[in-house]
DNA sequence: CATACTCACCTAGAATGTCTAGTGAAGAGC
DNA sequence: GCTCTTCACTAGACATTCTAGGTGAGTATG
């Protein structure tokens, strides 16, 4: 009934949602998070309990990269950002998507 | 390399995907999962594997019923069909599945 | 009629990824 | 000092798909 209504994601979507989020540039975990939220039009929303798993796999597959930093609030922050092998994977994730999300509509449709 | 790529489904989908299946009548196991990988385009490949626990899985809700018969092989075959509740489900999660997909098309957007 | 093949169904356990429900530390505001 | 918010983290629950098997019965081949 509520207009606000939020679904959760599907299993796979977030890492090309993170790797999007970070194709403009270093950003901190909490930033992410709420890009993520603002340019779905609060349709998605990414718990703290995925992300940060989610940013610690990227990381050990080489996907992104961190630094040590200071948030705009002043607090300790890391700022994650994409490597070269995460590029690619972005757009290999992208494309992925876009063809499983094509052939779902496909069966969808009404014939 | 290959122009014949399978991808993986994403985990939530196949509900869906089975559900629309039956939406034109009863069918059995083995034509539920031949049409999804046609209509689709041969790019979704469901495994039996993951179908029949979700059949299982759509019974236990309500969604569908079956009916021992025969098929067009003259196997001994099970005949799924869609229930009252399972026409809502199809339809709450065509919702959810629309939602979900433009949402994220908009964080995939370059801005 | 023996063999191989296909159809149709099934299951256990592995693998994956998200969520729930916490913890902790440190700056900001009162 | 106290509370709130920000930022990071983790263990364990949970759900779903896949891998890798297995069964039984009809069909085709020789």
């Amino acid at each position: 009934m509520s207009s606000e209504e939020r679904l959760e994601l599907l299993q796979g979507t977030l890492d090309l949602l993170v790797l999007q989020s970070l194709r403009r540039g270093p950003a901190h975990g909490h930033t992410i998070m709420q890009a993520i939220e603002r340019r779905s039009g609060s349709v998605l929303h990414v718990e703290q309990g995925s992300l940060y798993p989610a940013l610690h796999r990227l990381i050990k597959r080489g996907w992104i990269t961190f630094e040590h930093g200071t948030s705009e609030n002043n607090r300790r922050a890391k700022y994650y950002e994409l490597t070269a092998k995460g590029l690619k994977q972005l757009a290999v994730e992208t494309s992925n998507w876009e063809k499983l999300a094509s052939a779902i509509a496909r069966v969808l449709r009404p014939a």
